[in-house]
DNA sequence: CACGTACGTGGATACGTTTTCAAACATCTC
DNA sequence: GAGATGTTTGAAAACGTATCCACGTACGTG
């Protein structure tokens, strides 16, 4: 266990500065006599360059963050995947979290990571624009994927304000809003709507949905695809968990028998939908029609092998990678790729 | 973006030396007079030490790294989960790497931790001890998980030599071992065993193994358990791929349709043998029985249900960084979890 | 040849913290 | 009251790097 060689032996062993050698390293300028000489000791002496030196230098350390609600999720792992493929190929570091779609989790999370001046995160945010203030004023540039943070109940009923203000002709007073992070999306509301036309085509009128924390956009799509009046009945909740989403499964097939027709918001979401209409004895496609959002490998597993909306999991975490490592454009820039309806075997002609 | 107060700034505010806030924060002693007034001056200035000063101050990054082959299985997702849970509670970072079961990337990983000076490590290892020899020997305390590292083949050899001297009454030579490392491994050996046995109470005799890198210990189970001869074109490996595990298992059934059963090294080979089973109309348990090491949600969701080894995923995480938190005892423990047969739909009577 | 410009170089400094060390002070003992 | 003992304190020195700045050298131009 021998101690590791410092920019000042390397200095030594070539007779130069450590100026020189850090210059050589980082790439700056320098006679070619000397960077070869500097390259050659720097082998020689298997020196690598502290990290811990040069954060503090810096003031900042390299590589990025990642937030994810649950690793065990298919879709947060792939989404993983992507983003450390991209910090691989550039040799960073990636610190990563667990936030249990929990905004005190995630909040103490962003409060480790600012020790630890991380200054670039990629998030999966669960708390509000609130539980994302500390990240924005330390200047942490941070890019979201999958979700947006939700929007402080303050600012939905300005937001309110203001429309009536319109309605009235009046001009809503300007508000400064928080400056927008670059994200990186699904195109959740064409997902959505060409699964809801599916289902509307093969003749279903009653179509649930089932959503989980972050689900706003995808059930705005549904309530707009499927069109007024909503029977609000029919869309229901669970928290993040594999037994809140198997109760609220559960309890919709059981409150709503007459359904015919369910899209689940997530991969969890999912796999509770069929286990709860397995225990149920109802037949899918025949009894209940089930479309799932994200494809994950074992939906072709499933017999009937399961119908999915399919979000290119690990290209979003990639391009989230990519979009935090170069700062882009001047203006923050929202990615949004596309989904496409896979369309298996869990779907069949309303009963 | 205001900018963090340093130490300096507490220091000045409460009327005190950098060394009496550093000491107070950090547990040491100190008048409780004083005490309370740095308290409540960091409090006032929101101070939050910076981890980049720390960290050069005493040459260690905090936190530990964690390295695992692909987040994409859910098991390592379950791994992971459960290191990430350990560390949120001691709110230290954990810097994540996939290593793609390739030793290249998993090697420069581990040069990336060193250039980070993480100096804690739980890994699932992909390479054979040389791999690692460069962890070691910078004196990182490094906590193998699910399997360790293969051993490098000279070694192989040098043990048969051995053996045979013993097999002549002569006793080998000592020789130096590379230092062992603690780990968290399931009890494959009983795993295994227990499904062979499960699966020969059910009358089968030509059972077959699908496995997968990091197999080792579990080919050598399923080895002893089958007994001798082992029909050696029964055991199949593919390599950590989805499209390799599909292309083995697949290979495997057509070229030899008269097993009865077969026994999958881990999900992502188990999902591979039920797609290239339906593929080819082998029906299960009918046509065949199948068993799959890792219990994960979805293998409840196959029809039949899969009928598994579960091995607790989650808790060999959290005991990995706590043994890797804390360095336990003298000499390196290495824990052992039980594994458990989960008995559900996809065995039957040999038919 | 004198001058200006460009470039290569190394010394010095700062980044924010922990830890050592000795000084200052309070308390106790005889 | 003097000495011994213990406690609290702050100045200073690291840790390894990047960068500023000033110095020297070489070169091109007039």
């Amino acid at each position: 266990m021998e101690k590791r060689a410092t920019i000042k032996d390397v200095a030594e062993a070539a007779g130069v500065g450590v100026a020189t050698v850090s210059r050589v390293l980082s790439g700056g300028s320098a006679s070619p006599r000397t960077r070869e000489r500097v390259l050659a000791v720097a082998a020689q002496l298997d020196y690598r360059p502290s990290a811990l030196g040069r954060n503090l230098r810096q003031r900042r350390t390299g590589g990025m963050g990642l937030l994810v609600p649950d690793l065990t999720d298919t879709f947060y792992g792939q989404l993983a995947e992507g983003v450390l493929a991209c910090a691989r190929s550039t040799g960073e570091p990636v610190v990563v979290g667990s936030t249990g779609d929990d905004p005190e989790q995630e909040s103490e999370l962003i409060g480790m990571l600012l020790e630890q001046s991380v200054d670039r995160l990629i998030a999966v945010p669960t708390g509000d624009a609130e539980t994302w203030a500390p990240a924005v004023r330390a200047g942490m540039s941070v890019v979201f994927a999958d979700r947006l943070p939700a929007r402080p109940a303050e600012e939905e009923q300005q937001d309110a304000v203001d429309d009536l203000m319109r309605l009235d002709g009046l001009s809503p007073a300007a508000r400064t809003r928080p400056p927008e992070a670059p994200s990186v999306l699904a195109d959740d509301r064409a997902g959505i709507r060409t699964a809801v036309r599916y289902l509307r085509g093969l003749g279903h009128r009653r179509i649930a949905f089932l959503g989980g924390p972050g689900h706003d956009r995808r059930v705005a799509a549904f309530r707009e695809a499927v069109g007024a009046p909503v029977d609000e009945e029919l869309v229901v909740f669970a928290t993040g968990s594999r037994d809140s989403a198997y109760a609220a499964a559960s309890g919709l097939f059981q409150s709503r028998p007459d359904l015919t027709a369910v899209v689940a918001g997530g991969n969890v979401l999912g796999e509770a939908a069929v286990l709860a209409a397995r225990e149920l004895d109802l037949r899918v496609p025949r009894d209940v029609s089930l479309v799932m959002y994200d494809d994950v490998p074992w939906a072709e597993l499933c017999s009937p092998p399961l119908t999915v909306i399919a979000q290119p999991g690990r290209d979003m975490g990639y391009r989230a990678a990519e979009l935090v490592l170069r700062p882009g454009g001047r203006r923050p820039r929202t990615v949004v790729l596309p989904t496409e309806l896979i369309i298996r075997g869990s779907c069949g002609p309303r009963r």
